[in-house]
DNA sequence: CAGTGGTCTAGACCACATG
DNA sequence: ATGTGGTCTAGACCACTGC
C-alpha cells in the first residue's frame, strides 16, 4: 500500500505510484501481452485505494498504448500482434489508396560489434555484440523500404535469418514472442538523400534517386531503446503520413 | 441544460456534449486566445452538470491543445503566441543541437484562383480565389526551408506582402490575431524529391539535390481545413523529428 | 487570505460482453 | 444474471497563484 506523501517536497500523486506499480509489474511479466490485467476493483483492493484512482492510472497508461480497454470485457496488456497495431510504427501510405498491408522480406542477418553510432543510439558500450538485419519491405509485391535493424545482440540470443523469414507479420510482433520485448514508443529522424547503388537496384529505382532516409530508434519499458534502425524509403508511389496536434 | 439521451441509439456521454457545448463557444469567439475561460465551478452551473464532468470535457479539449490549464490560475484558451507552442507544427531540428529560433522571410504574396489540387485540400470549389505566399525560412541566417501556402481570399481578406513583413513571430500567431483563425490539427505527406532550379537556388544547394517535400492540410476549429502549403525542406543541416506512439 | 485547478474517495447507475 | 469498463455525482482535501 503506497504512501501519500503528501508533505511537498518530492510529492508525487497517488495515480502515478499505481501507474509506476503497474508497469512494475508488466515489465516482470506478471501479465503477458494479449491478457487481461485484474479488473480496476481487483487492483484497487491490492493496491489499497480506491477504484477512481486505479482508472486514472490506466487511463495514462491506455493512452500510452501500454494497456487496452475493451467495454465489457477488461483491460489488455496491449500486444503487436493485434492487427490494430501490427505496423503501428510505419507511417508509409500508398498514394493511391490501396490498402494492401506491407510483407516483410528478411535480406540477412549477421552478428557484428557495436561501433560508435550504434552504441550511441542503442546505449551500449562501444563493441558490444550486435544483431544485424537487412530487410526489404514490399507493398503488394512491390518493394518499398530497404531496413537496416541494429539489435543488441544480448537480448536477442539465437535470433537468425531463418527464424526470420518463418515469421509471418511483423517484426515486432517476432520479438514480442520470441524475446519477451514490448515496443512503446520510437522516435524518428527524417531526411532525404540519393539513392546509392546497392539500395538503388534493391529498390528497382535508379540511382541517385531521392529517398526518404528515416532513422528509428525503438523503446521497450523503462525508456530503454532497444533497436536502431535505418530505412530508405521509395516516395514514388506512397508517401510518409504524419498527423500533427 | 443538456438532455441525458440515456436511452441507447444515439447515446453520447454528458461530458462529451459540454465538450461540444464549450468548442461553440470558443468558435463563436466568447472567449478569445489567451484569455482565461470561466472556473469549471462556473461552467458545471451554467451547463447544470458536476464539476467532475465539466473537468471531463476540458481535460480531453487540453489534451488537445485546445485549452491549456495553469494549476492555481485557471484554464485558458490556447494561443499561438504562446512561445511553447510558437512553431508547433514545425518538426525541423539542427543536427547538430543548436536551439536557434526560426526566422519566416515573406518573398511573394499573390492572388489567384483554386485548382483541382487547391479545391481538394482546402474543400472550395474549383476557381474560387485564394491568396498565394511564398516564403523562405531561416535557421539563424541560413535559408532551410522554402514554402508555398495556399489560403482561402474569403478567411484571409486582405493579407498583403506587406503586413507578412511587418510581422514578427510565426505566421500561424499572424493569422490568430488578424483573421481570428485558429489552427488545431494539420496533416503532413512527406515524400523525398529532386531540387528544381528556383527553389534549389533560393535554399542554396545544388540543383538535383534530395529535399523532403513536405504537403500539410491545416485545420480549425470544426475539421475545417483552411491552409494548403508545400514546403521543401534541406536536410543537409537539419532533419525532420517525428515521435510515435 | 480566497480562488483556481488537481487529487482522492464512495457510491450509484449505465453500456457492453458473455454465459 | 453477472462481471467488466464507462459515466456521473457530491464532497473533502491538497497544491499552486496572487492579492
Amino acid at each position: 500500500m503506497p504512501s501519500m506523501a503528501h508533505l511537498s517536497p518530492t510529492f508525487s500523486p497517488l495515480y502515478q505510484q499505481i501507474k509506476t506499480l503497474i508497469l512494475q509489474a508488466l515489465e516482470a511479466g506478471e501479465w503477458t501481452p494479449g491478457q487481461a490485467i485484474p479488473s480496476e476493483q481487483d487492483l484497487a483492493t491490492r493496491f489499497g485505494v480506491s477504484q477512481g484512482t486505479v482508472r486514472k492510472a490506466i487511463d495514462e497508461l491506455s493512452s500510452e498504448n501500454i494497456l487496452l480497454r475493451r467495454q465489457g470485457k477488461g483491460t489488455f496488456v496491449a500486444s503487436h500482434h493485434d492487427p490494430r497495431a501490427l505496423f503501428r510504427f510505419l507511417r508509409l501510405v500508398p498514394l493511391s489508396g490501396g490498402g494492401a498491408q506491407p510483407v516483410s522480406m528478411p535480406l540477412e542477418c549477421w552478428k557484428a560489434r557495436a561501433g560508435q553510432e550504434a552504441s550511441k543510439n542503442l546505449q551500449v558500450a562501444m563493441g558490444s555484440p550486435l544483431t544485424i538485419i537487412r530487410r526489404l519491405l514490399k507493398f503488394d509485391t512491390k518493394p518499398v523500404v530497404v531496413d537496416e535493424i541494429y539489435l543488441p545482440g544480448e537480448v536477442f540470443q539465437g535470433l537468425s535469418l531463418e527464424m526470420l523469414q518463418d515469421w509471418e507479420g511483423s517484426l515486432y510482433s517476432l520479438f514480442e514472442t520470441r524475446f519477451g520485448l514490448r515496443m512503446i514508443r520510437a522516435s524518428e529522424r527524417i531526411r532525404a538523400v540519393a539513392a546509392e547503388r546497392a539500395p538503388a537496384e534493391l529498390l528497382g529505382v535508379p540511382e541517385h534517386t531521392p529517398l526518404l532516409s528515416v532513422e528509428r530508434v525503438a523503446y521497450t519499458y523503462g525508456d530503454k531503446p532497444v533497436e536502431w534502425r535505418r530505412g530508405l524509403y521509395s516516395t514514388a508511389e506512397h508517401f510518409y503520413l504524419n498527423e500533427l496536434s
